[in-house]
DNA sequence: ATGTCGGAATTATTCCGA
């Protein structure tokens, strides 16, 4: 089966093109972030009407995550407990044999931000949750968007990025908690030196100048880790395709036995 | 050039967040 985590930058805004890569990729199960539509306004028929179960936790202008599935989904937990006021950026759920989970990690900001210490509690508060609610050997995936740099070869400003917001010990070590927590980096696991980015800024030419982070993650248990075929970040579909607009990010996906 | 997007608030323009 074929699993992937897209942050898609606005539900409604990329539809067409969402539609262009799952008709192309044909995933099996997708977690998506940055819905950013109110829950009333998502366009659940396009997505039914290409096969695909799916269900969302999302808000009004921002955020939001969704699982996109062909097998049927059963929703275990809308939102990160006690950490609610940052808005809807958790949906876990059962498809089948495996524990689906994606997130959209508060950005931060800046290091001198309140968003900044309010983002490495999230990720604190995501480290317990999962520890609280997940075992080391079922076959679950975290994935998403975690706005966290984890080793200097994932930017494209290397060890020269090391301090600044996405690229600091702490948000390193939050990252580090997860992993030690027995969750794997499916890409990073295949392609231990591969400087691959999943995102760049749409400002300044930043894709075509290289300037990207390697910021979206397949995180999985050893189980799962076990079962990978191949993993890939999809990087075509970061550029325009049929005259449509591409998210800032690009997909990430990997290919399970 | 901090140079682009998507969305909200408000009525085509400015702001906010990323």
């Amino acid at each position: 089966m074929k699993i992937a985590t897209w942050n898609v930058n606005g539900v409604r805004a990329r539809l067409d093109f969402i539609k262009l890569w799952l008709e192309s990729r044909q995933p099996d199960l997708v977690g998506f972030q940055e819905l950013k539509v109110a829950d009333e306004d998502f366009p659940f028929d396009e997505f039914r009407a290409l096969g695909f179960d799916v269900e969302i936790h999302a808000q009004k202008g921002w955020n939001g995550v969704a699982i996109l599935s062909r097998q049927p989904i059963a929703v275990e937990t809308r939102g990160l407990p006690g950490e609610e006021d940052l808005g809807a950026r958790l949906i876990t759920a059962r498809v089948g044999d495996l524990s689906f989970t994606t997130v959209y990690v508060p950005n931060g900001k800046d290091t001198d931000h309140d968003d900044f210490p309010a983002k490495l509690t999230w990720l604190a508060s995501l480290a317990n949750h999962w520890q609280a609610s997940r075992s080391a050997d079922e076959a679950a995936v975290l994935c998403g968007d975690f706005n966290v740099v984890p080793q200097p070869i994932d930017s494209w400003r290397g060890s020269a990025g090391d301090g600044r917001v996405f690229h600091t010990p702490e948000e390193r070590a939050g990252f580090t908690v997860l992993t030690g927590l027995g969750l794997f980096d499916l890409f990073r696991e295949q392609h231990p030196d591969d400087p691959s980015f999943s995102w760049w800024d749409y400002r300044g030419g930043a894709f075509h100048r290289g300037h990207g982070l390697r910021i979206d993650f397949l995180l999985g248990t050893a189980s799962v880790r076990d079962r990978v075929r191949e993993v890939w970040i999809d990087r075509d579909f970061r550029k325009k395709q049929d005259g449509l607009t591409a998210s800032d990010h690009a997909p990430v996906i990997a290919e399970l036995d």
